[in-house]
RNA sequence: GGGCAGGUACUCAAGCGGUCAACGAGGGCAGACUGUAAAUCUGCUGGCGAAUGCCUACGGAGGUUCAAAUCCUUCCCUGCCCA
C-alpha cells in the first residue's frame, strides 16, 4: 500500500474540494497502519440508465481509489426514483417500478464495469433501508437539520427568493441521501461540484447519529458538446458510454475547441504535463485544435471500444466529413411489397427522416433533401422505389432505400 | 379561511375583443462560411395540404359575442401577504 502522502497526491489531482483535508489524513493514516480500506461512496440515479462522459469523470475517480486499494460502494437511488417527484417542475418524471429501477441499476453497473473495478464495488440499493423506516424515525431524521440550513442551498435560495414552489419532500432528499452515508459509514462520499451541498448535509447528519463525518471530495461537472450546459441526457449535449464508435467520434470532434483541454484532463484523464503540453500547443500555435480534437476524440473512443475501433472510427470520420462520402453502414428501409413511388413528403415522414410532413416540407424548402446526391426541390416529387435510392437530409443523416423483398 | 398577483408554444416572455398559429429573446433545425470548432450572415421553427386554405392550440370546463389568448362564471394549480 502506498503511504499517505503518495495516495493523498493522487487523490487531489483534478478534484475541485477535498473537505476537509487533514480529517481524509486521519482516514488514510488509520487505513494505512490497520489496512483496514477505506469506503468510498457514489450515490446514483437509475432513472438515466445512460451513463456519459460526464459521468465517467466521477468514475474515474472512484478507480482512483480502487486502485489504492480502497472500496467502493454505489448506491443505487431506487427508493426515491420509485416515489418519483410529483410537484409541477418535473412532472415528465414518472415514477419507476421496483423493477425498472433493478433493471437500470443493472444497466448502470455493467457500463461502469468498464472503468471500476470489480472485485472492489459493492453495489446496494438504498430502498433495503430507506423502505423500512418509521415515521418516527424519519421524523427524528429531520430533526437533525434545520430548514435556515437547508435554503443555504443555492438552488433552494433561488427558488425560494423567486417565489417558485419548493414541495417538501425536496429537503428530504438530501436527508435521505445522507442517511444512506449513515447506513454505510461511509469514510468519503464523492460526486460533482454540484453535489457538495447534499454531501456535506452527509457530514452533519453523520454525527448527529455519532457516527464519524465522512470526507467529501467533489469533481468537475464537465460541460456537454454544446459547450456550455452541463452533459447531460436531457439537453442533448452527451456523449454515452453505450454510443457507437462513430458517434462517439463524432460527438468529440463537435465541441468547441474551448473544451479541449477540458476534455483531455476529465474525459481522457491525461496526466498533468501531458495535459499543460498540449494547452500550450494550442495557445501558442504549435498545436492545431483539430489535431489535438482528433486526439481527444480517439482517446475517448479507445477507452471504452478499443484502440482499433477508434482508428476505424477516425478514418471514418474523415471519408465522411472531409472527404464527403457516404458513410459505411447506411441505415436500409424498404418499402411495403408493391409498392412503386412514394412522394417525397410521405417517404421522409414514414421514414422518421423527418418528424412530420410540414416538417418535411421545410426541409425540402430549405434544400436540405437529397436523392443520390441530386438536391430535390419539388415538393410533389415522386420517389421510385422500386430501385435502390440513397436519400440525404441535412449533412449527417442518411437511408438507403432498398426494394422490398419479393 | 380572507386579500392580492399569476398560469401563453421546448424555455423565458409579450399580447388584454377582430389585422394572432400568436411580438421578442434563447434554444433547435436548415443553408452559406469552416476544422461537423467558435464567431458571423440568411431562412425556418403546431398539424394537414402543391396551393387559396382548413384543423388544433394560449391551465380545465362552460358562457357572452358575428368574432375570444383577450370579457363573464366556475373549477384546478402556483406564489406573496393576512389569519
Amino acid at each position: 500500500m502506498m503511504t499517505v502522502p503518495e495516495q493523498l497526491a493522487i487523490i487531489k489531482s483534478n478534484v475541485v474540494d477535498l473537505l476537509p483535508e487533514d480529517e481524509l489524513v486521519k482516514k488514510l493514516e488509520r487505513s494505512v497502519s490497520t489496512g483496514k480500506p477505506l469506503t468510498i461512496k457514489l450515490g446514483l440515479d437509475p432513472s438515466r440508465p445512460d451513463i456519459h462522459v460526464g459521468h465517467a469523470v466521477v468514475l474515474n475517480k472512484l478507480r482512483q481509489f480502487q486502485d489504492l486499494g480502497h472500496n467502493v460502494v454505489l448506491i443505487i437511488g431506487d427508493f426515491t426514483a420509485m416515489i418519483g417527484d410529483p410537484t409541477g417542475r418535473s412532472k415528465t418524471r414518472t415514477p419507476l417500478t421496483l423493477e425498472d429501477t433493478r433493471a437500470n441499476g443493472k444497466t448502470y453497473i455493467s457500463q461502469a464495469a468498464a472503468i471500476l473495478n470489480n472485485e472492489r464495488t459493492r453495489v446496494v440499493y438504498n430502498s433495503s433501508w430507506l423502505d423500512e423506516l418509521t415515521f418516527k424515525q424519519i421524523i427524528s431524521l429531520t430533526a437533525k437539520y434545520t430548514v435556515a440550513q437547508l435554503l443555504e442551498r443555492d438552488d433552494f435560495t433561488k427558488r425560494y427568493r423567486g417565489g417558485e414552489p419548493i414541495g417538501v419532500h425536496e429537503f428530504l432528499y438530501p436527508l435521505s441521501q445522507a442517511y444512506d452515508s449513515v447506513e454505510i459509514e461511509a469514510d468519503v462520499e464523492i460526486g460533482g461540484t454540484d453535489q457538495k451541498f447534499n454531501l456535506l448535509v452527509g457530514r452533519e447528519v453523520m454525527r448527529a447519529y455519532g457516527l464519524e463525518p465522512q470526507c467529501v471530495l467533489t469533481m468537475p461537472i464537465l460541460e456537454g458538446t454544446d459547450g456550455v450546459e452541463k452533459m447531460s441526457k436531457s439537453l442533448d449535449n452527451y456523449i454515452a458510454l453505450l454510443d457507437t464508435p462513430r458517434d462517439m467520434f463524432g460527438k468529440t470532434m463537435s465541441i468547441p475547441d474551448t473544451l479541449i483541454v477540458r476534455y483531455l484532463k476529465y474525459a481522457c484523464f491525461a496526466d498533468a504535463k501531458e495535459v499543460d503540453d498540449v494547452d500550450k500547443g494550442l495557445s501558442s500555435g504549435a498545436i492545431h485544435p483539430r489535431s489535438a480534437k482528433v486526439d481527444v476524440a480517439r482517446r475517448i473512443v479507445a477507452r471504452y471500444h478499443g484502440m482499433q475501433a477508434a482508428n476505424d472510427a477516425a478514418v471514418e470520420f474523415d471519408r465522411i466529413f472531409v472527404n464527403k462520402d457516404v458513410p459505411d453502414d447506411v441505415p436500409e428501409w424498404s418499402p411495403e411489397l408493391g409498392q412503386v413511388t412514394i412522394p417525397i413528403v410521405d417517404l421522409l415522414a414514414i421514414t422518421g427522416m423527418a418528424p412530420s410532413k410540414s416538417e418535411a416540407r421545410r426541409l425540402i424548402q430549405q434544400g436540405a433533401v437529397q436523392i443520390n446526391g441530386a438536391k430535390i426541390t419539388d415538393m410533389t416529387s415522386e420517389i421510385d422505389v422500386t430501385t435502390q435510392q440513397l436519400l440525404k437530409v441535412g449533412k449527417l443523416r442518411f437511408l438507403r432505400i432498398v426494394p422490398a423483398a419479393r
